[in-house]
DNA sequence: GCGATTAACGAACGTTCGTACTAGGGTATG
DNA sequence: CATACCCTAGTACGAACGTTCGTTAATCGC
């Protein structure tokens, strides 16, 4: 790898860290650059605007989170299996510390960038749906499989769990209450259970 | 009421339109004052800083919140009813454009300042503390009113509907999705369904 | 090992940030 | 109507912002 190519990863692991504290917006490129002991202009130069480097952070934040939350879930059984270890990755996602310091990035700047369009939200967006289309899919394979019953909506079981992992991450993150996690957990397991198949298909 | 005093008012009403969309951070001194066709330092003077912008500017949201979605909640009959009610106003203040723009301001600063210490932090956990209680409450009348069965967990529960109505601000935000409230409402009844009481009581 | 390329630097740009002063005009009260 | 006070505007400040520049130092391919 070129030397340039490797202190670029460098300022973006930093930067991804940075950011989800400060935020995208609120990450400066001084202080990141100060962080890193270099020069302000030689930071700057890897990238050719702020905007530039808010979405570099923002795909690289998105790429570790595919890397280690989804991907992971994929070697486990389809179905249940797979949807809990899905649910158990995304949560130990959000209680990271080391290089995560202040929480998921991409729920921040979601709420960051709800409105403010341009081309950080527009990837925030694409990122999202790709991964409410992923769980969705786990999901219908869970139906497939004869765990949950044909008639559970994908969309809709999605959209419940994604309420529980926001609610944990606010009283993780806010409130510092561990308990959240357990309390994921248990409404998880409700609402699998409301959705369990009767009698399985096999 | 005094010139300053309504000046200020105005102020603050335009603070948490414009804190909404940029964050009470993003909140700027100069461009508030533009807004209102005002002088920076004309403005400044009604605070002594921007810490203290900030603060009465959240101050503000939260009272307009205790407002417009708790205390309406209030006058509808204990149990269900007012529970109802109240998750019903919630979704409305959500989804309102007119004087929040870029959506729930609590939640906007909850992310931003979660891990910045201050007086805004600690304003902002008193005022999740305080809404917890709220609808912990309700949901113990509810159960008091023989609506909800006795072993539900009031704050389980609180946990749960605080995810609802998470993931319907990001949806309808972020993703511009406005499906999102007819799934809130069906996770609702689902939520209410799973812990509604065998044999009323009364 | 030489020459070309690339990475990093320090200084300075103009702008905006929050904050501190000083006056002058408007408002409310006697 | 006069007087006292409360607003508001103006101006200036130091710092930080993103960005551009010209230049030096390190690294790469041959």
């Amino acid at each position: 790898m070129r030397k340039g190519e490797q202190t670029r990863t460098l300022i973006l692991n930093e930067a991804v860290a940075l950011a989800s504290q400060l935020g995208l917006e609120g990450l400066s490129i001084g202080s990141l650059a100060e962080r890193l002991d270099m020069s302000k202009s030689g930071l700057f130069a890897h990238f050719g605007s702020k905007e530039d480097l808010q979405l570099l952070t923002l795909k690289r934040a998105q790429t570790l989170f595919f890397d280690e939350v989804l991907s992971p879930a994929l070697k486990h059984a389809r179905g249940l299996p797979r949807l809990r270890a899905l649910f158990s990755n995304w949560l130990g996602w959000v209680k990271r510390n080391d290089d995560l310091p202040g929480g998921c990035l991409m729920l921040a700047a979601s709420v960051e960038y709800d409105d403010r369009p341009g081309a950080v939200r527009d990837l925030l967006v694409a990122g999202q749906r790709e991964l409410r289309g992923a769980v969705a899919k786990a999901i219908r394979l869970a139906i497939d499989e004869g765990h949950l019953e044909p008639h559970t909506d994908p969309w809709q079981l999605t959209f419940e769990l994604f309420g529980i992992v926001l609610a944990t991450h606010h009283d993780f993150r806010l409130l510092g209450d561990a308990r959240a996690l357990e309390r994921a957990g248990e409404a998880l397991e409700r609402l699998l259970e409301a959705h369990r198949a009767a009698a399985p298909r096999a």
